[in-house]
DNA sequence: CTGAAAGCGCTTACAG
DNA sequence: CTGAAAGCGCTTACAG
């Protein structure tokens, strides 16, 4: 038994005064009685919530969100065109909040500061009860403003006011990682060949690797960090001058799994040995690139699903009122592969 | 001059109530001049509309939705978990609608269907307009129920019940336009290496390369199609089951790009040029994959961004109560890139 | 334990 | 042209 509309043959939503007259009681009454409130009688609460289920009753949030409640729904508006990002952290986020209790607004800002505007003042008119801001890389960005009437919290790209609350993954420590796990496995001619450096995620990422090799007592072979761009051909041209500089190299970490896949590439060429004569590490962990390389390729996984928990936590204690404004890192994770260890 | 709560910084939302008050006007004829409606004086209406900005007012639009108009949000719920397809897809829908027009939902049921139930009942209860649903992959899927109380457009995967509406690629197109093009630039033995046998797309891609190649009068060089896996590693191991079998093939189409990839791998280590000795076209135009191979991979396109727009249409379409059953189809693009192209 | 009433922020006939 | 009133679907004091 559905509730239909006149005109159409789709189901109208029931309404609570359905329910109410359906179980033969005041919309007050059904109300207490769904929503689990006391001083309603057991046989009243059973024949409301029996009547609720006879017409598949669905409660309009949108009417409870206008009596000031909270709306249950959050802003994610991010600049990931690929949704490399995007997708793990709405995941995340989706999970902080536990199954089916948050909905989610997904809205792609293009790396466009209008567009970006246009975004918020909808998602600001849909009543989100707050907003999670995602980078399209991990350089510090304008704030969104301190007056917004909800909070925010930024991910991945942290916000320039430090007033606010951000959650990015801690490329430094990414670095140290990578380098450590070299040098552990007993590699002592480390070589480190990056992105742009124009990137602070490759900045950060490079003073990490030289730091774990400081601490070592190791310099860093190839006598300087080789900068480039975020692309296969970098990564073969850089590993081909690498070679060339320093023969004698035994691990390369790079600045993303891309890179990785363009050294693992020269180094068939050259006829060199992954990973007997050279190890080689990469930085994203991303699934397409990592599986499938020769051999398969260890790399650093910035933890996009549980960055989304942490800011989707964060963001949930500010809604609650209880905010702390900062920066807050997470640890990276390595996954070792074929492409530096022996066993595999 | 903003209205602040009481209790913490964050400013308050202003109300129309804040803005009629402020422009010394009713309530109702403060609606009225926000909206655009007859019968306000022009001297009335800016003033209103100097009041709303002074206070940047933002129409509480769950108020609006519940007096019956639509919501202008929609629902996207997806299988998708990497958001290859989704945020491509979600920014086609974005635009459909216009700039900032409707809010999108996004919700990743992760291939599970009571997640998708979940999901399914939050959205409701939030009274989207309108729902996409947004298949793992092109296989047809059960229908997500006929008596929602909203239109349903499925996307990338069609409905198996045929009263629904469906938006999906058209792959046996794709797989005739990769044939199509190596055939038009001279090759003669060609053959087709996909992934899973399993998925409809494998086997509708391989059905429209077979096709050109009749329309052609040529065989399928390598006697038939190579399924396997979507993976580099089977792309690697056929293309040398391939060469070994018919030495003589100048072409061969890949079921994906990833397979291409592999494929690429094993005719440089056998020391075949592509595309001099041998053209290779890949399959979903993933810029991480196309971009960096050497050469560059030539690839088919489903542009998913069109299928977001068009199922965004549709769906707006079926919202307007125009609503048309079936499965529509939508052309795919080919790329050319250097590995099927000496020019390049 | 139950229900009538007020109210959330808006829009829309309906009087004036 | 303007505003008082009713109402959307719900919740929450407040009487009974």
């Amino acid at each position: 038994m559905t509730v239909h509309d006149d005109v159409t043959t789709r189901p109208r939503n029931a309404t609570l005064k359905d329910v109410a007259k359906l179980a033969g009681v005041s919309v007050a009454t059904a109300s207490k009685a769904l929503n689990g409130k006391d001083n309603v009688h057991p046989d009243t609460r059973r024949r409301v919530v029996e009547a609720a289920e006879r017409i598949s009753f669905t409660p309009n949030q949108l009417a409870r969100a206008i009596l000031g409640k909270q709306t249950g729904t959050v802003g994610l508006l991010t600049h990931d065109l690929e949704g490399r990002f995007s997708i793990p952290i709405l995941m995340g986020a989706e999970d902080a909040a536990g199954a089916g209790q948050m909905s989610v607004f997904l809205c792609d800002a293009r790396g466009d500061s209008i567009r970006e505007q246009y975004h918020l003042k909808a998602l600001l008119s849909r009543r989100i009860d707050g907003l999670i801001v995602v980078g399209g890389q991990t350089d510090p960005r304008p704030s969104i403003g301190r007056s917004l009437p909800v909070p925010v919290v930024y991910a991945y790209a942290p916000s320039l006011d430090p007033a606010d609350v951000s959650v990015v993954p801690d490329n430094t420590h990414g670095g140290m990682l990578a380098a450590q796990h070299l040098i552990s496995t007993g590699r002592r001619r480390i070589a480190h060949i990056s992105g742009d450096v124009e990137y602070l995620a490759a900045r950060e990422r490079a003073n990490g690797v030289q730091r774990a090799l400081a601490d070592a007592g190791l310099p860093l072979a190839g006598g300087e960090v080789l900068y480039g761009s975020w692309s296969e051909s970098w990564g073969r041209s850089a590993a081909l001058t690498l070679l060339d500089r320093d023969p004698q190299i035994d691990a390369i970490v790079c600045g993303s799994d891309l890179i990785a896949r363009g050294v693992l590439d020269s180094l068939r060429d050259r006829g060199v040995d992954v990973p007997r004569d050279v190890a080689v590490i990469g930085f994203d962990n991303w699934e397409v690139l990592v599986q499938g390389s020769r051999p398969a390729l260890t790399s650093i996984d910035m933890n996009f699903e549980a960055l989304g928990r942490r800011a989707a936590e964060r963001l949930i204690e500010a809604i609650a009122g209880r905010e702390t404004p900062g920066v807050e890192t997470l640890d990276c994770r390595l996954v070792v592969r074929g492409s530096t260890s022996y066993g595999r």
